[in-house]
DNA sequence: GATAGCAGTATCCCAAAGGATACTAGTATC
DNA sequence: GATACTAGTATCCTTTGGGATACTGCTATC
């Protein structure tokens, strides 16, 4: 497995790269980071309602959730000054930068899957030759 | 977000994309999975060098994760009637399927973290402004 | 004045990931 | 017969991610 474009593989560029992924990885990782993004892609939406529509997500995990990703810049927190206050979360411009990646992962995991299924199912009949 | 190509966005083909990140992330996450598939990038290794380069890895770990990879045919084990008897760990061509993910991953990675300086560099001037 | 809704916090708890250390079985060398 | 090398296992421990439950401060309504 080569990761990088160009012919070079020496020992810096290739732990550059493994940090920049696990950087990656470490943004979109977690139980509930991307269920928060999809949530807000059909659009913006304030505390109570991603609660509610995450199911099973407590506020606790879902404030800390929400923190990171603003960190990431990947959403946006407003504050509306009604009574009581509502927080509006949103996703950012910024947020779309993640496209590309998501669709490499889901492809990758769908074929993922199927290969896979189909070597179970290879070893599985493998298994009824030899019974015979 | 939308995190497909068509135009569709209805609950099922989201959650599908999800599951389908989910078991992306899931094998290729942890925090030996990439530096394993690393250093056999670099050619075929038995289980103590790789222990040897990986360096902090104990072997209970390292012998999960190798089992995890083979499972997932990212890599081969081989073992050789020496005496002792030694096993070589290889990558399988299907493991080089991961390279479009990874790639994206860490150019995703790389500018994600230049934007997160940026930004730093931009609210601390910001601070600095307002002190004056 | 009690209740209900808002956006969270605080505290305690559990399970899973990973680490430390010691150990196994087999054989060749000293 | 002790030592060292191979590829792992076994047992115990710590850290981390996340969950359960209760609570806060604020305000509008009943």
């Amino acid at each position: 497995m080569q990761i990088h474009t160009e012919g070079v593989h020496s020992k810096e560029t290739c732990s550059q790269a493994a940090s920049a992924i696990r950087d990656a990885l470490y943004v979109i990782g977690g139980k509930w980071k991307l269920p928060i993004l999809m949530t807000l892609a059909s659009g913006p939406q304030r505390f109570r309602e991603l609660q509610k529509m995450l199911e099973t997500i407590t506020p606790k995990v879902l404030s800390k959730e929400l923190k990171e990703l603003e960190l990431n810049e990947f959403i946006k927190r407003t504050v509306h000054p009604t009574t009581p206050v509502t927080v509006e979360y949103s996703l950012t411009h910024y947020s779309t930068s993640l496209q590309k990646v998501l669709i490499e992962l889901r492809d990758w995991g769908f074929a993922h899957r199927q290969r896979l299924r189909a070597s179970l199912r290879a070893s599985k009949s493998e298994q009824v030759l030899e019974e015979k």
